[in-house]
DNA sequence: CATTTATTGAAGTACGCACCTCAGAAATGT
DNA sequence: ACATTTCTGAGGTGCGTACTTCAATAAATG
């Protein structure tokens, strides 16, 4: 049997209400009587049994994911996946909320952080764009116990080591890596399409897409990045404009989420068959192009594991635990429609 | 705030000990009333406090990783995995143990399940080849209430849909898809390499490979089958009589976990930097090889991933609840270099 | 040594639920 | 109408922990 606080108490021979303030940090207690009770911890693999704890603190989880509202199937699909999570969550007394910004400017963002209540949430997954005033707003939330975490977007040095997403850079070259294996030693362009490369995170898979390109398939010259801004019209235009420049393009790499609108741009400006397509994120219409054979590869992060883990990382710091680590980290995942 | 069975009993007229009674499965109840309970239940979305439900219970979840003896990396990674889930879930009242078997042949598993003690262990993980012997078993070990869950190797059809691994057929598909695109056009031969053909495993990854080799790449020809039998004197030979008979191979494809003694064959009788190779799992030594080119690509399934998922459905068994299907769903993982 | 101050212990309540007992109430059969 | 049988309610105890109160003791101070 599992020993309890009681067995605690009496192995290192004091009262109960002293393990109690051991236990929660709670003040005058000697150094020496402190000792003595940790010593006894380790000796007899004392757990804490978090579910009585809770039971007893009256503890539940609150979180709360800020998310963009675009339109973007991605961005749905994450969402059904809190959904998701809120009921598989529920017995272990987590809720979860999504809550979709209209407009993503920072000072926006940055005011809804700080109208947050630590009663009503406390615990918050952000994907918002980089930004000092988002990061502060962050670092105000933690002086008020309420645990903020980047998700998907980052917020780089906020919130220590905590992100929940992948490494951009590393998931360009992965990306790099495929197409040029795909796309042949024959030699050809490679046409680079994102919505914006305003974002940290597009910037960075093109310069991970690069330096695998330049140092292992040379023969293959990566176009500079069209924006689309989100305009189909736009799209339209700058793409057939690349294939009408560049005979020679042999491969795409759609650097955004939303691959659907480069992707029909590129059906209308001449890409065929041939044509290597690589895309981000698994949706609906990824799945779709993947088997159909119009994209040949996906780069995807797993958005029931984003989600979880945002879920776990939150929930670690709440408790005042560290998360597991080994598991958090999310994986840049690759898709071929055999492995869907 | 959250309604209690207190709140439930008010709603639905009835006193605390129906409200028990109808959670609780208990006889004695009348349709109506359970009835009556039930949509208070559904109203007033009332979902029972696992904890504290297990507190009262003075519940535990013990569960059992049967795992083969081999001094295979990839198990010793399953084991360091199942140590440090039983860290990460102590606080929930979970342990997990390792159980190595040193002889696996059926009837000996079949003997040990028979032997488990429901008072000693509520769940098995059990990785052992398939055998009418063995899902007998574990069929009988379910009637004394000890849920068993075949995992990464398969006991298809035991235990309804539960399995914790990945579908082999996929993942033979996906390496056939990478090697037809990374060995190129030109033709050539392609080495298949496994420990043994008996197992199920090594089988369906092998037709999921032929399938999309000669569907897509028919230059490609895909040799018998070689087995090693885990013997490296053995490996060496027929390793060097392949690449002797066929100097035109141009891929390898490893389908067993151990990777590194066919391939230290492979360097030896003529393989190349150019090979493509093709290997299984995420191991010390697959990811050395891919980072040093001397392996193209790993089809992995995540160790953590496969103890977690484990555990998480013996738990739900153990709870009476569905595991979430979503989540525990392994992928078939593509490494290369970058994305490791 | 007296007094203050810092530690510690004893005992209790509560959390949400499981499980038990026993006494009534209601439904059923005769 | 009566005896059964089947339901139901009231009330209690305990799970392992948090948190509180108050008294008791030990240690530090002057």
């Amino acid at each position: 049997m599992r020993p309890t606080t009681k067995d605690l108490a009496k192995a290192a021979g004091v009262s109960l209400a002293t393990v109690d303030r051991v236990l929660n940090d709670r003040t005058g207690v000697k150094k020496r009587t402190v000792d003595k009770v940790n010593e006894a911890i380790e000796k007899m693999g004392f757990v804490r049994n978090l579910s009585a704890a809770n039971l007893a603190r009256r503890k539940n989880y609150r979180f709360l994911f800020l998310l963009p509202r675009t339109g973007d199937q991605f961005l749905d699909e994450l969402i059904a996946r809190v959904d998701e999570a809120k009921s598989a969550f529920a017995a272990d007394m987590v809720t979860a909320e999504v809550s979709q910004i209209d407009d993503n400017h920072p000072h926006r963002i940055a005011k809804i952080l700080s109208g947050l209540d630590p009663e009503d949430v406390n615990g918050v997954a952000i994907m918002a764009p980089e930004s000092p005033q988002v990061r502060d707003a962050m670092l105000r939330l933690a002086e008020r116990g309420i645990h903020a975490v980047p998700f998907i977007s980052g917020q780089p040095g906020t919130a220590g080591e905590d992100f929940v997403g992948i490494d951009n850079h590393a998931a360009g070259a992965t990306a790099g890596r495929l197409m040029g294996r795909f796309a042949g030693a024959n030699g050809g362009k490679i046409l680079a399409i994102a919505e914006t490369m305003q974002s940290r995170g597009s910037l960075e898979r093109r310069l991970g897409f690069d330096e695998v390109m330049t140092a292992d398939f040379p023969p293959l010259q990566v176009l500079p990045s069209l924006e689309t801004y989100g305009d189909p019209k736009r799209t339209e235009r700058i793409v057939s404009n690349s294939f009408a420049n560049h005979p020679d393009i042999v491969g795409v790499y759609v650097l955004s989420s939303e691959a659907r609108g480069p992707l029909e741009a590129v059906a209308g400006a001449g890409g065929n068959a041939d044509t290597i397509v690589i895309a981000h994120e698994r949706t609906p219409f990824t799945e779709c192009a993947l088997l159909s054979g119009q994209i040949d590869a996906v780069i995807a992060q797993n958005p029931g594991h984003l989600v979880r883990s945002a879920i776990r990382i939150l929930r670690a710091w709440s408790d005042q635990r560290e998360p597991l680590a080994s598991q958090e980290r999310i994986r840049i995942e690759i898709l071929l429609k055999e492995n869907l």
